[in-house]
RNA sequence: CGCGGGGUGGAGCAGUCCGGUAGCUCGUCAGGCUCAUAACCUGAAGGUCGUUGGUUCAAAUCCAACCCCCGCAA
């Protein structure tokens, strides 16, 4: 089958590998065109444009999908499927009529919940047992197709980092297996009753507030982790939280109960493992104290209340 | 030319402005103390101070170029 490609991070890179390494015929690789980013603010190309370069696989990174000299573009490239990962655009209703059999999408949650772009992360953020991902024939709808495969993973203590790596792999896998008896398939439809949105990640959210409780905190920075990262602030300094555990104790919140950087919270205790100070390497909080001693009873600003 | 921080024994840092024989907390090793310990005491090993060049009687420190790491922002 004349299979086209859609995707833009990380996330969609081992579907595409995947496509390609089980000898799908990929005519295309779309992908978001390469924005500036980085220190020095280059252009850099996407990780999908990456991959798809290294395979010999051309690409192509249009603004938009809605004027009609893209899509007749995509039209000529006579796809008999789409397969799309997180690609980044909406796909008008006149792109998912050209593909003879339609278009799939590779979405990192169990779909009807956590319906859009940051699935993940809200999933750790409401501290749900177990997610996954899910493979769907797409409509016009966000997410809302019908449903032809699903996989579950338990969230346990992973990060949203793990967890990406992790659901990425296995819907590269899904996605394989479900072209292979796509024949034989057919969508289930979504219960909407059921539907939960994840929007996008703000960058506000990331900054502790020690009111919460401790396990709350917690969850927060595990589904930041390793991007944008929990923080909060010692003497004026953005301290990133990229590991933490709960611990018992009370006390104001915000303030240390001991010298090991354990912090009372709205609710219990919550200590720090592996931190990273603005400028520095990522380390474990116990090399961060040799440095730089934070005695019990120490405010840290990140604390709402009054 | 987007803004900024940093590269000093195994780890984290100080020292750099006001050049002059490398320091702190911890780790490691040996010994001691102890019923015992991640505790305590004593001692030891371990560093081309990112690289290259320059200034100087003398450079971690001043000057120039380069390499690498990271925060913000995207």
């Amino acid at each position: 089958m004349r299979t086209i490609f859609m995707g833009t991070p990380g996330f969609a890179v081992p579907t595409l590998a995947a496509l390609h390494d089980a000898g799908h015929t990929l005519v295309a690789a779309y992908t978001q065109p390469p924005r500036p980013a980085g220190r020095g603010k280059k252009l850099q190309p996407s990780p999908v444009q990456v991959e798809a370069e290294i395979r010999g696989i051309q690409v192509r990174s249009p603004v938009s999908l809605r004027n009609a000299e893209v899509q007749s573009e995509f039209a000529a490239l006579e796809p008999d499927i789409a397969v799309v990962a997180a690609y980044g655009l909406i796909l008008p209703q006149a792109i998912l009529d050209i593909p003879t059999h339609g278009c799939l999408n590779v979405h990192a949650s169990i779909l009807p919940h956590w319906r859009g772009a940051a699935p993940i992360q809200r999933s750790i953020l409401a501290g749900d047992a177990v997610t996954g991902v899910t493979i769907m024939q797409m409509e016009a709808g966000l997410d809302t197709g019908p449903m032809l495969a699903t996989a579950r993973t338990p969230v346990e203590d992973k990060t949203a980092g793990e967890l990406t790596e992790e659901l990425a792999e296995i819907g590269a896998q899904l996605m394989v297996g479900t072209l292979i008896d796509l024949p034989m398939l057919h969508g289930v439809p979504q219960d909407d009753s059921e539907a939960s949105y994840a929007p996008k990640i703000d960058k506000a959210e990331a900054k502790i507030d020690f009111a919460r409780p401790a396990e709350t905190i917690e969850r927060q920075v595990r589904a930041f982790a390793p991007f944008p990262g929990a923080w909060f602030e010692l003497d004026g300094e953005r301290i990133k939280v990229l590991k933490a555990e709960v611990t018992g104790g009370r006390g104001v919140p915000g303030t240390t109960l001991d010298d090991a950087l354990t912090i009372a919270c709205g609710e219990g205790a919550l200590r720090p493992l592996r931190i990273q100070r603005a400028g520095k390497p990522v380390m474990d909080t116990a090399d961060f104290l040799r440095g730089k001693s934070v005695a019990q009873g120490t405010r840290l600003a990140g604390t709402n209340l009054a």
